[in-house]
DNA sequence: GCGACAG
DNA sequence: ATCTTGTCGC
């Protein structure tokens, strides 16, 4: 789905395409029942990276399903290509599962992306699922910070059409605010309040903390079932 | 020319 | 992403 020889350009002309195809409206089922997250972990001296895709009971918060894969980069790390790195292996990953989830929250950025097709977005439109972005820091837009209080949010402001593309959001009180935008099928603010609610005890969604912790763990698994061990 | 730049 | 434990402050 992903080729991974793509040149800089090929994949800009990528997103241009698919960008037309993502909805930015509520199409969610009736009933939400399992909500996903995913996360990569990246090894620090080598290539090899690990997808995690975390299905949760909605209510819950339970965790239902577990899917991992490990292989190495493809794509190199550029700010606003993000989705060519990391797709490849989150899909590797989706594949494994055995049921799959009502919404995912993806660990960065949808629409609030400068030529508004970020991760969530790609995601979205390839597995055409309803999905939205949450990230830890900014890549594009303007803001002014959120107030103190967990549930604050500020409109994030595209920088060159003044689009309101996504919200910083205050998960919790006096804690750095997450930046909330559009993936596909969902609107800013039904993104928003899942990611406050989604964030029980913590900044970050228990979405993406429990995608972190099983990716951790199956990439551990792999490099000590790979690598002999030492001494 | 100089910064900024999801993970 | 990763390097990284204790420590300073409320």
């Amino acid at each position: 789905m992903i080729n991974p020889n793509l040149t800089e350009q090929e994949a800009i002309d990528i997103q241009q395409q698919l960008r037309g195809q993502v909805i930015a409206t509520d199409h969610l089922p009736a009933e939400i029942k399992l909500i996903a997250g995913v996360d990569v972990e990246y090894d620090k001296d080598s290539n090899a990276i690990a997808g995690a895709f975390v299905l949760l009971d909605y209510h819950t918060l339970e965790v239902v399903e577990v899917a991992t894969h490990c292989m190495e980069v493809t794509f190199p790390y550029i700010p606003g290509l993000f989705s060519f790195r990391e797709m490849p292996v989150l899909l590797e990953a989706w594949q494994k599962l055995q049921q799959h989830p009502d919404i995912i929250i993806c660990d960065g950025q949808g629409r609030a992306h400068p030529r508004r097709f970020g991760l969530a977005c790609h995601m979205g439109v390839l597995l055409d699922k309803p999905t939205l972005g949450c990230g830890k820091t900014r890549l594009f837009g303007k803001y002014d910070p959120p107030a103190a209080e967990r549930g604050a949010v500020s409109p994030l402001l595209a920088e060159d059409d003044g689009e309101h593309i996504g919200n910083a959001l205050r998960t919790q009180k006096d804690i750095n605010p997450v930046f909330v935008s559009v993936g596909h099928k969902i609107s800013l603010d039904t993104a928003t309040s899942l990611v406050l609610k989604m964030c029980t005890e913590y900044r970050l969604p228990e979405t993406t903390r429990k995608a972190d912790h099983y990716g951790r763990e199956a990439f551990l698994a792999y490099k000590n079932g790979t690598i002999p061990p030492l001494q």
